[in-house]
DNA sequence: CAGCATCCGGTTCGATACTG
DNA sequence: CAGTATCGAACCGGATGCTG
């Protein structure tokens, strides 16, 4: 859910006031970065481009990802106004995650980010191999 | 540094050799994703495409970071291609760190998405306001 | 089904001290 | 200057049990 600035060093009082620097730890920029760019934030919302998905949908086709950090990390993207969560008061309940107009300009850039690396793997797997069997 | 899957839960068959699809925890973008969409990470990329830094310059600038996590970070980016570390021998020592081609294109990426996230950063808060005032 | 509350082990992180 | 080493503190994340 993101409050505020977690580094445990103070922003000085510059910091603070300077909006429009992500740079700056006082930034309010920083704390969506997070949300967005979180271990699930990403695969969430590339998921969501994708269409509407009801939670245990979410979490099958998100491998890996455990109950609780799919609801936080869905709940954070909800609070900054990424997602939306219509709840459909039947028995079972039935509950459809979405992504709003921002959520979608987002996750288009998380897209992009996600697809050139996909597309690159290979070479970057093999620096990685070259780097570690260099420095290993 | 990264090493391979971190979640506990086994990934299965399938999920290891799953390549191209990240949403699969065997997929190895994830690995890249993490480094590229770590807390600073984002931010080293994005600095560093503003030109060439020494170690000290981008301590200062990216505000918050510890030593020891900006070491880190670098190292990862390293392996992964994205970061060339130059380091001059001389007394006292002066390393410089710069992106590599592919460093470019990653970053590229993920300015535009921290871009968009400040330009709107205003809408945003008002959401996260309004949400959390409702749900208080 | 969708999810919150709680517990708890492992990892991460930051501050500090130290080295080449 | 540019890091590494070390050590608590904080946090993350999974498992379990429970609710509407």
């Amino acid at each position: 859910m993101n409050n505020s600035v977690k580094s445990t060093s103070e922003p000085t009082l510059t910091d603070k006031f300077q909006r429009g620097n992500v740079l700056a730890s006082g930034c309010p920029s920083r704390g969506v970065l997070q949300d967005v760019t979180s271990r699930w934030g990403v695969l969430v919302l590339f998921a969501l481009l994708r269409g509407t998905h009801r939670f245990s949908e979410l979490r099958k086709s998100i491998t890996g990802v455990s109950e609780k950090m799919l609801s936080q990390t869905l709940h954070a993207l909800e609070a900054d106004g990424f997602v939306l969560r219509t709840a459909h008061p039947v028995i079972p309940p039935h509950v459809d995650y979405s992504l709003t107009e921002s959520g979608r300009e987002v996750a288009k850039r998380v897209e992009e980010l996600v697809n050139w690396i996909e597309v690159n793997i290979n070479p970057i797997l093999n620096a990685r191999d070259k780097y570690t069997q260099r420095y290993r």
